[in-house]
DNA sequence: ATAAACTTTCAATATATATTGAAAGTTTAG
DNA sequence: CTAAACTTTCAATATATATTGAAAGTTTAT
């Protein structure tokens, strides 16, 4: 495989991968081409290799900068905005974890608790639901937890755990 | 807020959830409404419930089933079948991510390898493409075996992990 | 101030995905 | 064997989502 080939079968994985988590197709090809591109790109650039229109590209650009994963930067001597990606696969990661937490499961967890605290009026239905929807929120709240405490950059707090734990 | 409205409230904000992750709406909310059903349920019990076509009940029971969350259950002295989904959270997680992995990591982290190990030409482009790849397979190879060792039910491997890193 | 260069917005349209429902298929009871 | 009870399939259709492109908006240079 070669360069040329190897870069579109990247970029449609992205794509496609992308759409099973959220994201649509347009938004994560344009971060995969950001990606690997060793300058920052216009929005011409980006439209020509995607092959894509000049308002797809502008609104998800913007997207991206929403995630926190694209940002625009200043070429000097050019009048045009230019982009680039975040390159470190460690950063990307943290960022996407914390957005995915606040877009998604946090509402959700604030739910799961809410539907919980209905009052138990002895029914075996009203009694599966608080059982259930309370063993969810506690697996969704723990995760999101323990999701943030690692993306927050605190790098001790997992072997602090587990000191106490051994202990 | 009371059962009814929950109940409601739940199964919508379960469906919702579920296309954010790959799992079509329908797919997700007779998921929610088995979870919470102290009894087994006949697709008729499904369809009325949810206000669905057979045509759909039959084929996203048949997507849980493969998913290996929902199964088929025996009633004595009824003809139909009958389904319940896994009650347990921490199995329920264990297998959807498995099922995640297995569907949607694998695969990626397969291309990702293929197209890193294109050959270098040494112009900038290709050089850029060839890191950021490997970065990414790094990367994704390595979330993929963390979470497989804590969905195998190895117990134990977090603990040893961290023993021999704290030595 | 104004015109060129550039970006954003959003109604129209295209595309992708989910759902229906009736016909075909399967299983079971008698 | 066969008819009733039940389930599955899939072409047609409906719904949801993404994309376009041209008009409106913004910024910059002179």
């Amino acid at each position: 495989m070669v360069f040329k080939e190897a870069k579109e079968k990247f970029i449609s994985t992205w794509g496609m991968l992308g759409s099973l988590w959220g994201i649509n197709k347009a938004m994560a090809q344009i971060h995969a081409t950001l990606f690997i591109s060793p300058e920052p790109m216009s929005m011409e650039d980006i439209m020509e290799e995607l092959g894509i229109s000049r308002g797809n590209t502008s609104m998800n650009l913007r997207a991206l900068m929403d995630w926190g994963i694209v940002r625009k930067v200043n070429v000097t001597g050019e009048r045009k905005e230019f982009f680039t990606s975040e390159k470190d696969v460690t950063e990307l990661s943290r960022q996407v974890a914390k957005e995915r937490s606040r877009r998604e499961i946090q509402p959700t967890v604030k739910i799961l608790k809410e539907v919980s605290n209905i009052k138990d009026d002895g029914t075996k239905e009203t009694q599966e639901f608080i059982k259930q929807t309370k063993a969810l929120y506690d697996l969704a709240d723990t995760a999101d937890t323990m999701m943030n405490k690692l993306v927050n950059q605190e790098q001790n707090w997992m072997t602090k755990t587990l000191v106490k734990f051994l202990k």
